[in-house]
DNA sequence: TAGTAGTGACTAACATTTGCCCACAAATG
């Protein structure tokens, strides 16, 4: 059964080779609509396809339903199999390579008469490319470059590397004179989990200097354009990073453009035109003419346009453009309603710091309450605690809690594991004697979709077990999370009251932020967790609430959010 | 091709910069 990422997928594919077809732009947009769509659906497409109700997925209409019907009942498309005989399929990997459109490609194609990635650059090479119309010696070699680039660059950058990389660049920037303000774009802005470069505004009214400095910075690899606006560089390891300079007074229309993301900007520049304002990077202008409206700021352009302002995680082209239309946004969770940690590590288990020295890095954070989570009996590579263990831990928890007196409280619980059949590490008596119950997945993790859903339920109906840790047990960049089938854990979630967990760590972010959209959508709760294993951890914090804005999620969602009495009245609820 | 208005037709997708070749493709959110 293919799932939301295969079709979305196969309908890229299909939107790419039209386009090197040279279908009308509508067909295209419709695919790349409904693929885009299928991915950030927060439920299966298989599942609407049981229920009749594909048509209820936007951007899915007559055609495309037909398709994923046809996809999903025979694994084939006979549309796709037609298609790839006239365009090779092939050609849509070109596409990839920087330089090279759909119009080059097929022009390259249909002269030369070669469809392999190998040949192009063969044909480039041997100068084959070089008298084409339109194409010369330079064409050649940047096309040579760009499939060089392709190969070295290994995919998207995890947030967690990307943001501390920009906020290097930025500081450096920050220093060239004339700066007055430089802040991340882009979905770096947004907070997407991985981002597939580094987009940087900056403020300056001398431009060059910005400009001079950003392609002089360390560790680049090759300047890829250099203008008064707008300059990019690729760093040795691959990633890319470029800057816009604008004067301050543009700085508002400049940044929201620079934010995106794209949908997001079609709608504003829309609304605009309805208006009779023509909105760009620079400034908003009159169709008819007259004077220009400049904006410093963000928020001047939304108001410009008689908008709320909306939080960047929001812009991504969904509701939130209608919704501040009418003032309606939510308000979304902030780093500071957060104050409980309720999934964290010691050194009994694999973590870093002592107890005591984890409870004194959460008070110097504001913590109101933490819980330790130490791993249990069968994670043996993490030293997973037995039954005895534990009861050594419950005594030096009172020992620290009479330390630090009422500055903290700390709770005693376990990160147990979910086992390969379901059942969970320690006996239910012993469950019932922890403060608190987190359960995770650490282990045979590629079970199929049937088998680890039954396992994970198991859990989430479980009574002692209070919140499920990082569900998928994805890696950012290199793992992809278990099989799940989402909608039936979050309804039963949603039956049961376990909390489901956003883990911070940049490197997880799990759940991601369309299955916490539709968690909260069917009331279940959500708890964000730094899964601290040292005390740098508490600071990733910031990431977790960011995959929750970006899930439209409200601190009334967010049980780390609550009074320590709610909290523990709620402990007390569920045995 | 989707969506909407209304059952066959019409609209949708913005605005800019850079590089390379000499008018346009590609790339950017």
């Amino acid at each position: 059964m293919m799932n939301n990422r295969q079709l979305a997928d196969t309908f890229t594919l299909i939107a790419n080779l039209c386009e090197i077809k040279g279908d009308i732009i509508y067909t295209i947009l419709a695919y790349r609509k409904a693929s885009e769509n299928l991915m950030t659906l927060s439920r299966e497409a298989s599942e609407h396809w049981k229920d009749g109700t594909l048509r209820e997925i936007p951007g899915v209409g007559k055609a495309i339903a037909e398709k994923i019907d046809e996809l999903l009942t025979t694994g084939k498309l006979e549309f796709l199999e037609k298609l790839k005989a006239e365009i090779p399929e092939s050609l849509a990997e070109w596409l990839k390579v920087p330089g090279l459109g759909p119009k080059k490609i097929a022009l390259i194609w249909k002269t030369l008469n070669i469809t392999a990635l190998s040949e192009l650059e063969a044909a480039a090479k041997t100068g084959k490319l070089s008298g084409l119309p339109g194409m010369g010696a330079k064409s050649e070699s940047a096309i040579l470059e760009g499939i060089a680039s392709l190969a070295r660059r290994s995919g998207r950058i995890p947030l967690g590397r990307a943001y501390p990389l920009a906020q290097e660049i930025i500081a450096q920037l920050k220093r060239v004179e004339g700066v007055v303000e430089a802040q991340p774009a882009g979905s770096l802005r947004r907070m997407r989990s991985t981002v597939g470069d580094l987009d940087i505004l900056v403020a300056s009214k001398n431009s060059s200097a910005v400009m001079d400095a950003f392609v002089n910075l360390k560790g680049i690899s090759r300047v890829l354009s250099k203008g008064e606006v707008k300059s990019s560089i690729e760093f040795t390891d691959g990633v890319r990073a470029q800057i816009w300079v604008h004067p301050p007074q543009e700085f508002g229309t400049a940044l929201q453009y620079a934010t995106g993301s794209k949908d997001h900007n079609v709608e504003l520049r829309q609304i605009a035109l309805d208006k009779g304002l023509s909105l760009s990077d620079h400034s908003f202008k009159k169709v008819k003419g007259g004077k220009e409206i400049f904006c410093a700021t963000e928020e001047e352009v939304y108001e410009t346009l008689g908008l709320q302002w909306i939080p960047p995680e929001l812009r991504e082209g969904r509701d939130e453009v209608a919704l501040a239309k009418i003032n309606k946004l939510p308000k979304l969770i902030e780093v500071k309603d957060i104050k409980s940690n309720l999934h964290m590590h010691s050194t009994y288990s694999d973590g870093k710091l002592s107890m005591l020295d984890m409870a004194k890095a959460a008070i110097q954070r504001g913590l109101r309450v933490i819980v330790f989570s130490d791993h249990s009996v069968s994670l043996g590579v993490a030293n997973g605690l037995s039954i005895e263990r534990h009861k050594q831990q419950a005594s030096e928890i009172k020992k620290i809690q009479k330390q630090l007196g009422d500055d903290i409280l700390i709770l005693h619980a376990s990160e147990v594991e979910i086992k390969a059949d379901g059942s969970l590490d320690y006996p239910d008596e012993f469950l019932a004697s922890l403060d608190l119950v987190v359960a995770s997945l650490h282990s045979s993790l590629r079970q199929p979709r049937e088998k680890i859903t039954e396992r994970l339920l198991k859990a989430v109906n479980n009574p002692h077990v209070d919140i499920i840790g990082h569900p998928t047990g994805r890696e950012i960049p290199e793992r992809e999370g278990a099989d799940l089938d989402m909608e039936v854990i979050l309804q039963a979630a949603a039956k049961s009251g376990v909390a489901m967990e956003i883990n911070a760590s940049p490197y997880r972010l799990d759940l991601d932020d369309m299955h916490a959209r539709r968690a909260k959508e069917l009331g279940v709760l959500i708890s964000i967790n730094t899964d601290a294993h040292s005390e740098g951890d508490f600071d990733m914090l910031p990431y977790g609430v960011a995959i929750a804005r970006r899930a439209w999620l409200e601190p009334k969602d967010v049980i780390n959010t609550w009074t320590t009495k709610k909290l523990l009245e709620w402990l007390k609820k569920r045995g």
